[in-house]
DNA sequence: ACTAACTTGTGAATGAATTCACAAAGCTTC
DNA sequence: GAAGCTTTGTGAATTCATTCACAAGTTAGT
């Protein structure tokens, strides 16, 4: 298959929430001019989006509303359960594990883990605090396919040389800082810093 | 001036952020390639994204540590204060109040604001959480330059609204929804479903 | 002062993503 | 079933971003 950009799959993304908003309203089709005009695109970008992946749409008429969701979370790989497991355990830590998008869109998390004496052995919003050093025997007996990463930039490279041992094929990394890994993983990077110097920057240099 | 890339001002940040780290260790010079080893890019890019502002290397040695660093704090717009309000003092919101990454770049927070009463006169890490029907007052006599925004789906286009009515031109956005603001108005949107969804997406589709 | 080794800055070339534009196909009305 | 209105799917054209490649400038060694 052709490489997909992440751009397109960023307003995959998109698209499915609000085709699902939609669906709860028990709206049946969709053109993808207003699917374009709630998502903040155009209607040549859905449809160029989309036909990487086939042909859904019914000329005349749109997108049946039920089907198309089910085809992007088919493409998307929300069919099936990714287990999730979160290092560190501090503020970031915390304050993801308590988020409800995990569980709503099938993440199952399955533990968190620290270095700290004083964390590890609590649970935070139900899920168990472990010793970092469990992680490798942990991840033989049920593997994890995502590790989320919030641990100080210090830490961060040794840490997802850890995983990428353990197996671990993508990595949602909170720390500001470039991982090395291996091409076979996969790296996204939330970086609030970055953001706010965007933003910055937009509103130094506008006319 | 040249329209600039958002990819671009994203790659500059990370520089930045770098050199701050290789000038802490009291290291005066790099080149291109260094910089572009340890940020994940290359030395072509580096000269090219620099060159979108000015020539500030010297050939045959590269560029100054702190000039480059200086000049780049410059281009990002963080030689001045920002003043920021954080609105919604929910999970998410109380996360970012005690976000370091705020002080230590230089954005001041000024309040937060929610609607709920049980929330509104406590304090979150020593900032006052204010009534949102104060917003429009509070924004009047100490304008704020950025707006955090931390509030369920759907309520953020509303105070988008009221944030947009009352002059701000900057919004961070943690709704996992789509904001439809004027032109002058720059909007990052952070969106972890879409960040875990593009994982998914990678790791159904790898080779 | 000359040579060798580096490194920048930048047009030109390439590659990637978006937009255009229109034929093909579906619905509705008469 | 023909005319009129709609909307998809997709090559072609365009715009945007990255990479190439090299002249020009700098340092160091002899």
């Amino acid at each position: 298959m052709k490489r997909i950009a992440d751009s397109t799959v960023r307003r995959l993304s998109a698209y499915l929430r609000f085709l699902e908003d939609f669906e709860a309203r028990g709206l049946s089709t969709i053109s993808s001019d207003e699917l374009a005009r709630r998502c903040g695109t155009t209607s040549a970008q859905v449809r160029k989006d989309l036909s990487f992946f086939g042909s859904f749409g019914k000329r005349g008429l749109g997108y049946s509303v039920p089907e198309l969701a089910g085809r992007l979370r088919e493409i998307l790989g929300l069919g099936r359960q990714w287990k999730v497991v979160i290092i560190g355990a501090g503020k970031i830590g915390a304050a993801l594990a308590q988020y409800r998008g995990f569980k709503q869109r099938g993440f199952k998390i399955l533990a968190a883990y620290d270095s700290s004496a004083d964390k590890v052995g609590k649970t935070l919003e139900g899920i168990a605090v472990r010793d970092i050093n469990h992680l490798e025997k942990d991840a033989h007996k049920e593997p994890p396919d995502i590790a989320v990463l919030a641990v100080p930039s210090e830490n961060a490279q040794a840490v997802v040389d850890r995983l990428v041992r353990a197996g671990i094929k993508a990595i949602l990394n909170f720390a500001p800082t470039q991982l090395q890994v291996p091409s076979d993983v996969t790296v996204k990077t939330v970086n609030m810093a970055m953001e706010l110097e965007s933003l910055s920057f937009a509103l130094t240099n506008r006319d």
